[in-house]
DNA sequence: TCAAACTTTGAACCATGGTTCAAAGTCTAT
DNA sequence: ATAGACTTTGAACCATGGTTCAAAGTTTGA
């Protein structure tokens, strides 16, 4: 979960930092191992600016490379490849998205609020966090076991989201509905912002994320309850 | 609007059946023009077809043309290139689209109908019609000239989703609400459909049409009369 | 200060895939 | 049947862009 960052093809450093030898002095190293994680971090950044700028299509490990200030050879010392870069884009993303709805869930907390939660969470990973990781919304880019995995997380995620709407249900919070397509709709809304969502845009992340909960939460709302689970926010549109 | 499907470079037939001479008999170029609209339109649909089937960046020429049962040079006797192929997909798609949700608009319907029916229509659209037109969402692969053509009617159908809101919302019908916001969240949870869709699924495409219907309208439904609009139907997964 | 390990460079390699083209095949009108 | 227009072919062209690599630069440990 921690996921050191190099799990992959590491052909750069960190690799050997555990084979026990003796090292006489360990921090030094460490130093070095840390400033590389450091590095393919801020050029994990880098990727992620450039993906969302041009699309994971069009964008160049030479665009990648130059957005990263080093040069084009240099960008596979510290990653396999351009795959293995949003791989690791992607695998940040989902986990972090997947950490929020787990603990949403697990939280004491109407179901309303649950979801909302994971709204706002969802869109701050998308939007927000490493660069906006739009990446994480172009699989079909991997080669085939890379895509496996994220695939499989992305899926998992899904079902948390899914999970979380039965059981809504089953407290009488959420009105019957059939959980697993609205859970998709409810993603496909979310991800769809990545498609208009401008950063010097009129509305904040978390503007939107208000109001897209607002309506999103309503829509599945026991009817008895509608209005006591939150007041339905004016209609507005620029609020910072 | 009826865009007779070769408004772009036509290096092939249909271009010289304007100019005016005289020909003796017109049936016979007639069918010959019709056989080769006949054609394209074949092509197009094949083209559709691989670009939902491998996505429309990994479809190739060669790809299609196979597809489409002729070598890969053909293609370009009657398309001038791939921009072209998508284009043409997109439009076809995005017309279809944008008339149903004026028609729509313009129906003497309670607002919560119109809306299904506009949610109806692009999930057709999207989903069936045109092998599947999930080009329509990639629009990015365009060059400018071609893209903003597209963009500029995706914008005016979203109006139109838009309006459609407000409308509803000015009857009475639906409760106040951040209509641009809610209509990019409707059409995110329809778009979104095609990453998940697959044809030989458990829900066809009108019972998904009609489930996401229930959700979304029921998200916009003014308290009052939520339950008047339409019996929120139970939930199942697999109806036919 | 020296050797080993770690980084960086940028030119070159190479597969992919969109596109072109000249030659050949087929159909239509007379 | 024949000229001319319409189609088809598939090999070759070429730009793009991911990737490799050997050599050079820099840092680290003794």
């Amino acid at each position: 979960m921690v996921q050191s960052l190099n799990s992959g093809s590491n052909r750069g450093a960190a690799t050997r930092a555990e084979s026990g030898r003796t090292l006489p002095n360990r921090t030094a190293s460490d130093r070095v191992r840390r400033r590389g994680e450091a590095r393919r971090l801020d050029i994990l950044r880098a990727a992620a600016r450039v993906f969302r700028r041009s699309g994971v299509a069009a964008a160049g490990m030479r665009d990648i490379a130059q957005e990263a200030d080093l040069s084009p050879g240099n960008l596979y010392y510290y990653f396999a490849g351009k795959d293995e870069l949003l791989f690791f884009c992607q695998d940040r993303t989902v986990d972090r998205m997947l950490e929020a709805a787990q603990a949403a869930r697990a939280a004491k907390l109407p179901a309303a609020e649950q979801l909302r939660t994971v709204i706002r969470a969802h869109l701050h990973y998308t939007l927000e966090e490493m660069e906006g990781a739009t990446a994480h919304l172009e699989v079909d880019m991997l080669a085939e076991n890379l895509r496996s995995s994220i695939i499989e997380k992305r899926d998992k995620y899904e079902q948390a989201v899914r999970a979380l709407i039965v059981q809504g249900v089953q407290r009488g919070e959420f009105a019957p509905c059939d959980a697993a397509l609205v859970a998709r709709a409810v993603l496909g809304a979310l991800n769809w912002t990545s498609r208009w969502y401008r950063p010097d845009g009129a509305q904040s992340v978390t503007a939107i994320a208000d109001g897209l909960a607002d309506y999103l939460v309503r829509g599945l709302a026991a009817a008895a309850q509608q209005t006591l689970t939150k007041p339905a926010r004016a209609l507005s549109g620029g609020r910072k």
